[in-house]
DNA sequence: ATGCGGAAGTAAACTGGTTTACCAATTGTG
DNA sequence: CACAATTGGTAAACCAGTTTACTTCCGCAT
């Protein structure tokens, strides 16, 4: 794009052995005594390239290829009012949950036109603000939002992915959150665990209600009992994205420093269950045999933690192609998308079994046990 | 960009309440009495600007405020001649590495004018040749590579991170491998250990062969003995990007297969180590009682997992953020860069102690230690 | 000989900015 | 008072494509 004032390796395509820089329409119509309309049509396939004989397609489609011409996006986009850009936002790149959205997203756009920026916000509203605009300026045609909620209308066709309170601007792409946590408190409650922990997604954050409502509203219908002493919110540290699992950590921390006994723990996540399970062991808890912990995602490390964490597993991978599967629906035609909501399912592991007081047996030592 | 058929939404920007479509240099120039070429001089405030009083300047600035005037980025990129486009490859978005890496990136270019495309490869040549000539299509300006070794050179600047054999075209940005792996084969020889187990990094990735290499010769220095039988490759799995602790579980149970014993298992990197735990204890064995286990990286996960673990620390934030400090340098003048350097550490925790043969007291109950 | 239709192709306007070269009017200076 | 310099600005070319509305030529039927 920009002149090389010295090329110091050695040309490696057609086209910029040329005349040191890339070769346009119309240095290719002049080479070919055609005109840029011709070319243009010839090399865009339109239905009304088809006056042209297959003899002068071909030249123009060979003499294309070999001068290495590429088309400048740019100005193509110009003329044309599309962009085939996409814009994706997170809070941050994570621990594996939005990494994997990310494949996902990736997964169904490669064979696509579609290019995609990605900003991250680290939880700052202004600057989710500010990447919308920065990217709505740079052209992109939709927004794929993990995590991530505008106050206002972005202005252009927006996916999000697994956010609270959906807009009415936007498609959405969630998780039966319900489903979910109401399959890992019965998983606890069939284990007989009737003293329950809590910890709470941050303040604002995608899934925190429904969850938090569907924790609720499970208890209810299971006469368990929610200790407003058994309860903490997960809070943000310093520097934002990068300590997850901390937070979990010091949550439990928390919770263990009012004194209140629990015999089982479900977290918000899987990172904030890892990082309580620190905390426990630190304060001499063993999981399962003294605190059974469940977390919510199941990234790949909840799987290699030790002990496994038993968690409930969302087709993260599928709802990041799903999203995107969407909007360029959504963009290919003003078709009319609707929101997609998926199941989640419980996947046992080890860190959940019966509560200490249903087997006195306490001193067992802790079997080995395959962990997935 | 493109025409919104049916605004169902309050129109939330100015520029939008217009005339339905964003408005332009000409329509504001038009409203002003004025030429494009005064609007355009004044609104980039170039030096030549400085002819205009004061006062139509803040006529045409403050007119260009209120109308929520943007420019149109495609029209400008191509009378300038610079796209302020950055590519970012990596292999996949990971468990800790890349994540790490691309926060790094994004912290320095926060504030620039730069905006980033970011696409994955996982692993495959020809997709990551693709990607680059996407890129360039795109008219990206420069190339940031996240252990990614394009075969040619990609004709723009690059500045690489991570990867092995820093070809003549490119600027590198990598720790130094050698210090690394002296530090953690130091650690364990000083606590006793002479068998030592070794996962190799996968066949052609980034640090591999560096890492290997200053294994052979601080083992050589130390009189350690480099058992193939204690040798092992990771090799890549289906869907590659998803299953890094699964090849490092798999690579650990060849290693335990062969029947030769190893009191320590230095891996290639942390989730290697972390699926190598995995493997160790679905053996039977302890770790660290009976292996001590180090990894690389000291990615997130590294310190909550149980037994906390010994790594050595890379500083990947600051790599990401070194890489785009150079490359952003190289784009704004053609200033000579210099590859970046930069020492690991190693970070002690509980994943490693002396070998059982030096402590005859090998049935005592692991002490709960804080794992940081 | 004339008019029609199709085949093959092009001129020119347009996308929305940037930039170079120039102009007209005013002010300053010898 | 003539000439230069300054002030305040603009026309037009340019970037590299797309797209619309012609044109020209030829063969064929009337």
């Amino acid at each position: 794009m920009r002149p090389k004032p010295k090329k110091s390796t050695a040309p490696d395509r057609a086209s910029e052995a040329d005349s040191g820089s890339r070769i346009t329409l119309k240095k290719l119509a002049e080479r070919l005594g055609l005109s840029r309309t011709t070319i243009s049509l010839i090399i865009n396939d339109v239905p009304e390239a088809s006056r042209f004989p297959e003899e002068t397609r071909q030249r123009v489609l060979q003499s294309a290829r070999d001068l290495g011409y590429r088309p400048n996006y740019f100005a193509r986009s110009l003329g044309r009012k599309r962009t085939y850009l996409i814009g994706i936002i997170a809070p941050d790149f994570g621990n594996g949950f939005e990494s994997t959205v990310l494949s996902g997203i990736e997964r169904r756009l490669l064979n696509t036109e579609y290019t995609c920026f990605i900003s991250t916000h680290h939880w700052s509203p202004s600057l989710l603000q500010g990447h919308i605009e920065t990217l709505r300026d740079r052209g992109v045609e939709g927004l794929l939002l993990i995590n991530s909620m505008p106050t206002q209308s972005p202005g252009i066709p927006a996916v999000t992915i697994s956010g609270d309170h959906p807009p009415r601007w936007s498609i959405r792409v969630s998780i039966d959150n319900a489903f979910g946590i109401g399959k890992a408190i019965s998983h606890l409650a069939n284990l007989g665990h009737k003293e329950i922990a809590f910890i709470k997604g941050h303040e604002g954050s995608g899934d925190t209600e429904e969850r938090w409502n569907a924790i609720l509203t499970t208890c209810k219908k299971l006469g368990i009992r929610v200790d407003p002493l058994l309860t903490i919110q997960l809070e943000r540290l310093e520097p934002t994205g990068t300590r997850h699992a901390e937070e979990g950590r010091i949550a439990a921390q928390t919770l263990l420093s009012r004194g209140k006994r629990f015999t089982a723990l479900l977290a918000f996540n899987d990172i904030s269950a890892l990082g309580a399970m620190t905390a426990l062991r630190e304060a001499g808890r063993s999981v399962p045999e003294d605190v059974s912990v469940v977390g919510f995602d199941d990234i790949e490390v909840a799987s290699i933690a030790y002990p496994a964490l038993t968690t409930i597993h969302q087709p993260l991978s599928a709802m990041g192609a799903a999203a995107a599967e969407l909007l360029v629906r959504k963009l290919a035609a003003e078709e009319c998308v609707e929101d997609v909501r998926l199941r989640p399912d419980l996947v046992v592991r080890a860190s959940t079994s019966r509560p200490p007081s249903a087997r006195r047996s306490s001193s067992t030592k802790r079997a080995v046990k395959s962990s997935r």
